[in-house]
DNA sequence: ACCTGAACACCGTTCAAGT
DNA sequence: ACCTGAACACCGTTCAAGT
């Protein structure tokens, strides 16, 4: 491998992306130092700046990349079904990426967003969570009875599988304190209920 | 004032806390650091560690003194009400306390309290939440229409609350853009709905 | 018992200098 | 244009030493 000249060809922008990825985790956002991160692809600290303004710029890419993943496992897990089961379907996903990767999902939701002046350009639009568009229209094809279909049933849609998820990921629900024996049973069980098919 | 002095007789525990506290007001939670705590408090950089553990462990006090006002804040709005309404009241609170107290709130519901051996007897239960204790008996008292009133219906509501406020203070809910004229009506609007009077 | 000062190994960021 | 090395001002934590 000769990674200096690979990097002098151009890619060191995405192998700082994919170091970050993999920092978090092995090893958790408390870990996630941009000289880390440097040192994991093979450069000197002051390399990144070449090609981002800031530690913040390239966590920016990081979560740009994360909502992608995010979109694709929402969608892996609602297909094949249709109506209530697909907004269940949904949140399950949206839950799952949460547990499967707890340091990006928190990377990608602590802060706010209006602290950096470029998160909302570069990540297109003021509600950026490409999961959250996927709900959103998800919702307005399939109207879950539990709520009427209108704004706020949609923030409340989104707001119970977010909090889940962030309630589940800081050990805050205990699914087993709730009486069930998985986490996977409460997730099924929660979300059959939240649509309305439980 | 003779700071040292006091210090001395012991109350430095206490001015290391409300020194935290008084830099998330107005700092926040990143230029929340150790050394700036014992700055603030006026004592050196080591002070801190006759009285605390670690900085993680200073951060604990923090967030036991955070979940009385956060129980009181739910309190307050819930009081003269019953029934749906009460817990309506609950969860206003409970959103409330996370607007007024955004880095106190991150603090509290950030990262995961199994990392903290500590974090779990200290704060006496594994769901150490003041605030969700209080949801939950309210919901044991008053059994909303939207959900049964078992284990999972508990867990969703807490969901629904928690996330709202999650993604209220981190802008990805704008309720303008969800049609609504002020943050406040959409709270309330919110939990009307939640809890099935609108 | 409580606190200080100096030290160590980190961190983000800047900047002149090299290629 | 891209990268390095050294520097600056921070950080958490430890430890001998002071009271």
């Amino acid at each position: 491998m000769v990674p200096k000249q690979t990097y002098h060809h151009g890619n060191l922008h995405e192998a700082l992306v994919d170091a970050a990825v993999g920092i978090l985790e092995t090893e958790g956002l408390a870990k996630l130092s941009l000289r880390r991160i440097a040192r994991e692809a093979g450069v000197s600290q002051a390399a990144p700046y070449s090609h981002f303004k800031d530690k913040s710029d390239l966590l920016l890419a990081v979560q740009a990349q994360g909502y992608v993943v995010f979109a694709d496992r929402m969608r892996q897990e609602a297909a094949e079904s249709e109506g209530a089961a697909y907004i269940a379907g949904l949140g399950r996903g949206y839950i799952y990426f949460a547990l499967e990767n707890p340091a990006l999902f928190e990377l990608m939701f602590s802060g706010n967003p209006q602290d950096n002046p470029d998160a909302t350009t570069q990540l297109k639009d003021p509600i950026f969570s490409e999961g959250y568009r996927l709900l959103d229209e998800g919702l307005s094809q399939y109207p879950i009875p539990i709520f009427a279909d209108d704004g706020s049933s949609r923030a409340l849609s989104w707001g119970v599988v977010h909090g889940l998820a962030s309630l589940l990921l800081g050990q805050r629900i205990i699914p087993e304190l709730f009486g069930y024996e998985t986490v996977d049973e409460f997730i099924h069980q929660s979300m059959e209920k939240f649509v309305g098919l439980a």
